[in-house]
DNA sequence: TAAATAGTGTCTTTTAGACACTATCGC
DNA sequence: GCGATAGTGTCTAAAAGACACTATTTA
């Protein structure tokens, strides 16, 4: 190693510098499926395709507060099960100049999921089509309301991909599941999440004896109001993993 | 939102931006428990700690040639099961100045450990203590060869921490636990892997049968060679998982 | 009582742990 | 044959899938 070479290495203005910015994959579920508020671009480059709503790193700002206010700011969400995905840092990923982007994953219940909506009209929840293609998460499609393709921009739909790819896998053994549902549901809802991430049909009895027997749910005594056949029991997570 | 607020957003000259670095998790088996490579700091700050081999990104680099690239450069290591582990982004991490890091794992087996000991020998192994703490990877200490305490520099406890807790939960599922062996390996010295990595003992006969239900190893035929008692039969990973 | 979904009982299959047993090598 | 480790057979326990059955509500 060289001396100029040395010296590289410890003086950091000696590089220059990427842009670093936080995208969110905002994440709920749309008719039982899983869905993603997207953004349509309006400028260069990807004109007209959808992006994940993200924003730059500030320099004195944490990547995880970066990612709150984000998530704030574009979503109008105070609070969400938030957490760090992956970084993306292809050279050529945003055409115009180098910017390496730390995704973050936001599970939003369905509440939060429609106030986001109603807090920034111009999100389209975009129906991410999960094939059952093994644990490799295979390439994601996304979709608008109408069943429309939606193409995404930059590494976009790679992102996506990752964020299934990372809910599948911490589904069975971690408490993510619960945090696309509200405070209180019922099992069967608690079946339809896992399906549709999973995108497999499960066993019935299964889930339920493992869903109780972990210990994560109580059942609360009450329940389900206003349907037109046997109302199921609703059951709270016990959040203390 | 202000028309400058708007423009903020699509003016990434507008922002000040952080450095990038790729830090190294050199991971490998140090008498049947995980180590980890590590160089001694001569300068401010945290003069004297040990921390991970790391680097700053380029400018036209992208993330996984920038951690190939100092791999090479820091281990003289050509190849090796390399992934992206987690980004740290907190403000202070460097006290100098901010620096955002992308933490990659490197799984070397026993010979490109000790290739890497010779290209590098101010690389200092430093076996990791794995305490069984569930699956919650609690905090790990780190000793140097005569079981004194490590102290170590910025946040790198907790990449080290990350680091194990990644190879955990992926190691009944992935190949990971292959890629800290050579090609042709016995079972026994397979379930020390996993017995290490884990820090909890496990059952002989379930775990060979585990292993050879999956189809992931083939036996060669083949036998170790300078035992003084009944040589072990050695098996080799089929590639494709 | 019909329709619809909630919830359970139970049999089978699979997987994992325990533990002792046999096998095979160098010496 | 002894010492040491490799490798297996088998019982038991726990978990998961299949599938039909009962239960409870509204209309």
């Amino acid at each position: 190693m060289t001396e100029a070479e040395l010296l590289n290495d410890y003086d950091p203005a000696a590089f220059e510098r990427p842009s670093v910015t936080v995208d969110l994959v905002l994440l709920g579920l749309l008719e039982g499926r899983p869905a993603a508020l997207l953004l349509q671009r309006d400028h260069h480059p990807f004109a007209g395709l959808w992006a994940l709503p993200g924003g730059f790193v500030r320099i004195d700002e944490a990547l995880d507060d970066a990612a709150e206010r984000i998530l704030r700011e574009k979503a109008g969400i105070g609070a969400a099960h938030l957490e760090q995905l992956y970084s993306f840092g292809a050279v050529k990923r945003d055409p115009r100049m180098r910017i390496i982007t730390v995704a973050y994953l936001a599970l939003l219940e369905e509440r939060a999921f429609a106030e986001a909506l109603k807090a920034t009209p111009s999100l389209l929840p975009a129906i991410i089509d999960v094939p059952w293609s093994g644990e490799t998460g295979g390439p994601v499609e996304t979709m608008g309301p109408n069943g429309e393709a939606l193409a995404l921009a930059f590494d976009h739909s790679d992102i996506l991909a990752m964020a299934i790819l990372r809910l599948r896998g911490k589904l069975d053994y971690s408490d993510v599941g619960f945090a696309l549902l509200p405070d209180r549901f019922t099992l069967r809802r608690l079946q339809d999440v896992h399906e549709a991430i999973l995108g497999v049909p499960l066993n019935k009895p299964a889930f339920r004896r493992r869903m109780l027997d972990k210990g994560w749910i109580t059942a609360t005594g009450d329940r389900q109001e206003g349907t037109s056949f046997r109302p199921a029991e609703l059951y709270r997570f016990n959040r203390p993993l």
